[in-house]
RNA sequence: GGUGAUGUAGCUCAGCUGGUUAGAGCACAGGAUUCAUAAUCCUGGGGUCGAGGGUUCAAGUCCCUCUUUCACCA
């Protein structure tokens, strides 16, 4: 823990966001994890710098600006409006929020890129690459589609198939074409950049093993060694949208060479213009820390190429890597059509409120790279649970005592075992929050909001409140529960830093820091009037949410062109599982139907439909269904009566104006006639299960 | 295909170096209470710890095989 004489110094970054996408409720993990641990460390009188940046080169950003018909500037330039907006809204508070795409960076790259050919880290060599003759540019592996060699899948990746798994390389693929303008690729011959990180084996293997990297993220390292390190292809040919090589007209530096150099400009941007040294932060002997916050999946460019980078460069080192997992949502991959593909513009529109998010992922997030799950439901009934039910609810039922029999006025002092307990564990849960075990961190909290409301249950303040002369004893009460909310609020305050503010105004006290646990709420100190602080979410905004976020798949057939890089991987992996989902659902998915053969044992028409007939389903049960079906037009209730059909079974009753629907009847149309309802053959009973 | 992770009550998760009847919150059931945003307090039911082998006096915890889910493969 950090003394309160010597404070550290410490620059704290979250990985940079492509410009080529929103951010979704997947990116927001890692802002949410950094802010906290940044809000921490301030709390805690550090000196911390915050920053980041949004990621702007390469192919994707350069194709999509041409296909909008604006530059790409232009293009960067929304989006980083856009992503700025969303993470202020979140309560993210970067001290920076830089570009890749500025004057910074372009000086810092060069010079890192220079400094790197001066140690002999530099070398070229021809290669051959497919080359789109129409677009005229070479192709990354990604933009590059054809057959899968192995299962014969069409229009799959150059690197990858998504049906079988297969890797290969785009030279594999069966009658391979350009994503870009759909001609054959041919293949080229070109000069590339290379940095020479076979030499930096040695080095690499000792920093991985130096507890810069969380223990399985070590592990994972160490399989790039076992077969031996790789030169890095830093360059692209000409057209790319990025920074031209010095010396090497046409040539471009590959983005993963400049995003990492963007936390060095983003901070450099910083220093301009609040006067701090740059040197003090990135010089090969800073004694300050450096923290890069990132997703699992970009590890191996944080943990090889950056720190070989840097030490070859004549920089300092990051002090730690702290990798986290994915998002999943109702335990799945976000999804486009379930509607769990969330935008944090969305979340803002519909649940309003970004510290409910807040909170349930801080109760989640821990020190590991395991995925964390966003359940919807979990997520409603903990924050309302927690928050309101649990915490929240210490003032509300307490405040009232004090503002209406004393004025507001707290006791003298303030002094009992509960409010001991609570101080007690402040240590415990900075700790948690040091090594970001937020969980552990918000179970200890929530703990010790138990033991509150415990308190104040036992001392019955609503009994003592009618009770002759006793007015002493209950003001007592009332303060040392207050004075428990105010403790508890200053160990959620990292989480929850503008419900913390309103509860400072409520208290009427000075800003918390973590120093502030060893005051206490003082002598005739008068707090304000108690309102309500939070609101319960409505189940019903998440049930909007959803619905709004579904896409209908077919409207999207043709998914976008893949990245080639991977800051934007949570939307490649998503955009992935989707392609997958529109061709193929699993035996499971189908089992869920519960498709039946019924008997029609009454049709007729609906005063008032123009479309329904309402039809009575004998499918074995006690009681016939009741179904309105869409089938007026093509068919007489009269020649229904007495057939057998197929109809969905568990499909989830629904109120039509006419009644209640209680499931669906089969049939097939297009635009050339139809409906046509199902009939099995012969044998069929009604009752029996269509699978 | 290879590699690193991962699978514990209905749900979301704790379980450190193997050691008494496997824990918490939510949900559920019963009781108390009414100060509080139907909030709170007490009590209770509920798990063959992904599957199968093995090591050990003892395994959720170690080893092997299989399997689920996630990620990475320059």
């Amino acid at each position: 823990m950090a003394t309160a004489n010597t404070p550290r110094k410490i620059l704290v970054t979250s990985a940079l966001p492509y410009a080529n996408g929103s951010i979704h409720l997947g990116h927001l993990v890692e802002y949410i994890q950094t802010d906290i641990w940044v809000r921490y460390q301030k709390m805690q009188g550090n000196i911390v710098h915050y920053v980041c940046a949004d990621d702007t080169h390469g192919t994707p950003i350069m194709l999509r600006a041409e296909k909008e018909g604006i530059t790409p500037e232009a293009l960067i330039d929304g989006v980083h409006k856009e992503h700025l907006a969303d993470f202020s809204e979140f309560l993210v508070a970067f001290d920076n929020y830089h570009s890749t795409n500025a004057p910074e960076n372009k000086e810092l790259s060069e010079s890192i890129y220079k400094k790197l050919k001066a140690n002999g880290k530099i070398a070229t060599k021809t290669i051959e690459q497919f080359y789109d003759p129409v677009k005229n540019m070479f192709l990354p592996d990604r933009f590059i589609k054809g057959e899968c060699p192995k299962c014969h899948a069409k229009d799959q990746y150059g690197d990858s198939c998504e049906v079988c798994g297969a890797t290969y390389n785009p030279t594999e693929l069966i009658n391979a074409y350009s994503a870009v303008s759909g001609a054959a690729p041919i293949r080229k011959e070109t000069e590339h950049y290379f940095f020479k990180l076979s030499e930096c084996e040695q080095f690499l293997k000792d920093w991985t093993r130096s507890g810069t990297l969380q223990g399985e993220a070590a592990n994972k390292m160490g399989e790039w060694f076992e077969n031996g390190l790789n030169d890095w292809d830093i360059s692209r040919d000409a057209p790319y949208f990025g920074f031209e090589i010095p010396d090497a007209p046409g040539k471009y530096f590959y983005v993963w060479l400049d995003a990492p150099i963007g936390y060095m400009a983003s901070f450099k941007n910083l220093c301009q213009a609040k006067g701090l040294d740059f040197d003090e932060y990135w010089s090969n002997d800073s004694k300050t820390e450096l923290y890069h916050f990132i997703g699992k999946d970009i590890l191996y460019f944080h943990a090889l190429f950056w720190p070989a980078t840097l030490e070859f460069s004549g920089h300092r080192k990051p002090t730690q890597i702290f990798a986290h997992g994915f998002l999943t949502v109702n335990g799945e991959k976000m999804s486009k059509s379930r509607g769990t593909f969330i935008t944090a513009r969305s979340y803002l529109d519909h649940v309003k409120n970004p510290e409910y998010l807040r909170y349930y992922y801080a109760a989640k997030i821990n020190s590991t790279m395991e995925d964390i799950d966003l359940s919807l439901d979990d997520f409603v009934a903990r924050v309302n649970s927690d928050l309101v039910g649990k915490y929240i609810n210490i003032a509300s039922r307490t405040a009232g005592f004090i503002n209406k029999r004393f004025d507001g006025k707290l006791a003298p002092s303030v002094n009992n075992v509960v409010v001991n307990e609570i101080k007690l564990s402040a240590q415990t849960i900075a700790e948690n929050y040091e090594i970001r075990e937020y969980g552990k961190a918000l179970r200890e909290i929530m703990r010790l909001a138990d033991a509150a409301n415990g308190f104040v249950a036992e001392k019955a303040p609503w009994v003592i409140a009618k009770q002759a002369g006793q007015d002493a004893v209950l003001q007592q009460v009332c303060s040392d529960a207050l004075e428990m909310f105010r403790l508890l609020t200053l160990y959620l305050k990292p989480v929850l830093p503008k419900l913390a503010e309103n509860i400072e105004k409520f208290l009427n006290i000075a800003s918390l820091s973590w120093n502030s646990v060893d005051s206490s709420l003082v002598q005739d100190h008068t707090i304000n009037a108690y309102e309500h602080l939070i609101t319960r979410i409505d189940p019903k905004l998440i049930e909007t949410m959803t619905e709004a976020n579904k896409e209908n798949l077919q409207a999207t057939a043709a998914p976008q062109a893949h990245s080639e890089q991977h800051h934007a991987a949570h939307q490649q992996n998503e955009a992935n599982a989707e392609i997958a989902e529109a061709e193929y659902i699993s035996i499971d998915d189908f089992t869920k139907v519960d498709l039946r053969i019924a008997k029609i044992v009454s049709a007729e028409h609906v005063e008032g439909a123009e479309k329904l007939l309402k039809l009575t389903l004998d499918i074995g049960e006690d009681k016939p269904r009741q179904v309105f079906a869409g089938i007026k037009s093509a068919y007489d209730p009269a020649t229904l009566i007495g057939r057998l059909t197929v109809m969905v079974a568990n499909l989830a009753p629904r109120k039509m104006k006419f009644g209640l629907s209680e499931g669906m009847v089969l049939a097939a149309s297009d635009e050339q006639g139809g409906p046509f309802i199902l009939s099995p053959d012969a044998g069929a009973t009604l009752g029996m299960r269509v699978k």
